[in-house]
DNA sequence: TTTTATTTGTCCGTATGTATC
DNA sequence: GGATACATACGGACAAATAAA
């Protein structure tokens, strides 16, 4: 209505620094973390605890532990605590490029979960990639790869159908790439080359790899050949950025 | 325009479509930039004029044009215009990255304008990285790198003090930073490795890399080392990553 | 260098359709 | 059906940045 006087100069920041309460406390608990006070997967005091040392009202470290959720530094769970998030996976990216091994090497359990799969017709782009004729039988699987039970990456995955018409049953079988190729008589491949962008996570990937809404997602677009040098896989593969770095050597 | 009868009523969604005008609009545009109609890098007709050519609102055009800000497909400039972003700018990531040879390879021009510069004692993580005692003397280098006069990356560089000191005026005069370590004997240097993130840009680097709040960043943190295999050179660059993907050849 | 026009960004509103409880 | 909250669409005014005169 028109005699609602609205907002009457809410104090939003400090008046002396410019900052807000909640923006200096996470601030400080960043450094805290850097620093090494808290490790990683350690459970941090709880917000009364946090508040009654701060001398602060309990919302206003909610708030600055919410920002520090939403960048992934560390995690809520309801009725337990507040974690440290573990320090990003270092994701070697070259020619002989696997994900278990991978994971396996960095001392955590690997885990790649068929969640859904389908045919389709090449479009030009994918058969450009996979050298086949436009239109040809692709099959697409969708994999969720975990490590530790933490989402790392949402993958696609596009193989031709001529080549592995049985790609779902055999991968549902051995739950890995490598074994998948292997039953073809792949018995080796290597990684021919990775385009690597980034973007805000889309809507479904979000919830796939339980990330905070509007985090950022490392795509990888890649094409592994046979030792001869013929493709025959090529993959989408949406990384959990705040979970994982992508390493080059050269 | 007395006589102008336009659209009575006009239904706030398409009645039978159940899509939104905003969103007709967005996917109008869409098209029209994908079908060459708008060429990259050109810039579209004002808010209004579309308005006025359409028979709908400002704002209601300026959501459509929102929605493709957010998805990277434009770019909004005030006092300027909406222009058509370029496609992702391919950047090779391997032993011999070079911005100015990417760029110029790519047929575009290339620009490193320094922005800020300090002297700091190193600490324990950037000693780690150019092989130097912790708290010696290091000059930070900031650099903006853009090509066509649309900002490609942020990227602050650190190099030894005593290696280089007077490296804030021999990039000044040459812009190019083979040519600053050239100048202090290190005719020649690869890339031993490179580490890539991914995150929401900053205020700060959103502002200087024109991106909207929200959108992505690659960030990728490089070591140089002379052919000898010393460090001499290390840099944690932020890419906009509408416009840039990393290519790595294996 | 200063001025002016153009263009986008932000705020204030109003009315209305949609979804949910 | 009613109450409520929210998104859509429109209209207007002004601020802020830019570009051209």
């Amino acid at each position: 209505m028109a005699g609602v006087r609205r907002a009457v100069a809410r104090p939003r920041a400090a008046p002396d620094s410019g900052v807000t309460l909640w923006r200096r406390i996470a601030d400080d608990l960043e450094r805290a973390i850097a620093g090494g006070v808290h490790a990683a997967g350690e459970r941090l005091p709880g917000e009364i605890a946090i508040a009654g040392r701060l001398g602060v009202n309990r919302h206003t470290v909610r708030r600055a532990l919410a920002e520090l959720a939403a960048r992934g530094l560390v995690r809520s769970e309801r009725g337990s605590g507040t974690y440290v998030e573990a320090g990003r996976l270092a994701y070697p990216i070259g020619a002989r490029t696997r994900f278990s091994e991978i994971v396996g090497t960095a001392g955590r359990g690997a885990q790649g979960k068929l969640i859904a799969h389908w045919r389709e017709a090449a479009r030009p782009e994918l058969a450009a990639r996979l050298s086949l004729t436009e239109g040809a039988d692709v099959i697409g699987l969708e994999i969720l790869r975990s490590a530790d039970r933490v989402p790392i990456a949402c993958a696609t995955s596009w193989l031709s159908a001529a080549l592995a018409p049985e790609a779902v049953r055999i991968y549902r079988a051995h739950c890995s790439m490598t074994a998948l190729l292997a039953h073809y008589g792949i018995a080796d491949y290597r990684r021919q080359s990775t385009r690597i962008a980034a973007a805000p996570a889309e809507a479904l990937d979000a919830k796939r790899l339980r990330l905070a809404p509007g985090r950022a997602v490392l795509i990888a677009d890649s094409i592994d050949v046979t030792l001869a040098g013929v493709p025959v896989l090529t993959t989408r593969a949406r990384f959990a950025a705040d979970r994982v770095e992508l390493v080059i050597e050269s």
